[in-house]
DNA sequence: ATTTCATCCTGGAGGC
DNA sequence: TGCCTCCAGGATGAAA
């Protein structure tokens, strides 16, 4: 359930940390997390890796991205358990923990581990990438192309993007269309602006479409600065759980009041996914 | 064009 | 206690 908050948390827990290191030994326990290019040559691409400096750790939707010197990268996308384990300052390195597949070694002697229980996060093997742009190296590895980032995208764009019949929610995690939405705030977000996730995207109004654009980025924003939704699974860089749990309205508030008019949240299946909303604030 | 479905996975929940 | 089945859901690709 990393979705951009999320992957904005570890991103910012990364950052101070990793830029300036050199990567002294990158160490692969599953093979099978590396997509791309250097799918099968991927000890050739770590090989090159290896004695460089991180230079950037940026985040792009759901991406986490590691920019070395030279413009090798690795970008993560972490699927639905992926996480990145820092050594706590206080405790220092335990146990690695199980299901950890990559393990980022710096010459300082820290190590940064990338851990994934479900295995649906991958790591893509990049060069030439410009971290101020890497949508197009990203594309040309295979990758899907996003769409805006969320938090970036204005009316206008986000107006055109509405153009189509399709059930709004699933505009919303239609990552070539606005990149960053999961499930999570998908539904908050629509709540937020009361609209009906099955509604046709289309039939919003213009008046509802800037209601939602503004919910979309309230509620991302809200949740980066409360460090995520820990729902489950997700944790930070120090396995610290996010505070935004407790802020949630209606996702994974099936029987209790909506905040804002009482009625009972109801759970339904909406565009293939699990879909929480107030009936009588979300009408049709 | 768009929607549904299966696939990939593990761990947690619920049934018995 | 334990075994079994079901299921969450992000991304993707095939089928309807």
């Amino acid at each position: 359930m990393p979705e951009l908050p999320e992957v904005e948390s570890i991103a910012l827990g990364l950052r101070p940390v990793l830029v300036g290191k050199r990567v002294a030994r990158v160490c692969v326990g599953t093979p099978l997390v590396i997509r791309g290019p250097y799918r099968r040559r991927w000890r050739v691409f770590l090989a090159q890796l290896t004695g460089r400096r991180i230079e950037r750790v940026t985040r792009r939707a759901k991406r986490l991205i590691l920019t070395a010197e030279g413009g090798l990268a690795l970008v993560f996308q972490l699927g639905m358990t992926g996480k990145f384990l820092l050594p706590n300052p206080q405790e220092g390195r335990t146990a690695t923990p199980k299901h950890t597949h990559l393990i980022l070694s710096f010459s300082d002697g820290m190590a940064c581990l990338f851990v994934d229980p479900r295995r649906f996060g991958r790591v893509w093997c990049l060069r030439s990438l410009d971290p101020e742009a890497p949508d197009a190296v990203m594309e040309a590895a295979g990758l899907t192309p996003l769409g805006p980032e969320a938090l970036d995208m204005d009316l206008k764009t986000f107006l055109a993007r509405l153009r189509t019949g399709r059930p709004i929610k699933s505009l919303l995690l239609d990552q070539t269309r606005i990149a960053g939405l999961g499930n999570i705030y998908a539904d908050e977000s629509l709540w937020a602006a009361c609209v009906h996730p099955a509604r046709p995207a289309s039939s919003l109004t213009r008046a509802e479409a800037a209601k939602l654009l503004r919910a979309i980025k309230a509620v991302l924003r809200r949740a980066i600065r409360a460090g995520g939704t820990t729902f489950s699974d997700f944790r930070n860089v120090y396995g610290e759980m996010g505070r935004f749990r407790p802020r949630l309205k209606v996702y994974g508030c099936q029987g209790q009041p909506c905040p804002r008019c009482g009625t009972t949240i109801r759970y339904l299946r909406a565009s293939g996914r699990g879909t929480h909303i107030c009936p009588h604030c979300q009408v049709r």
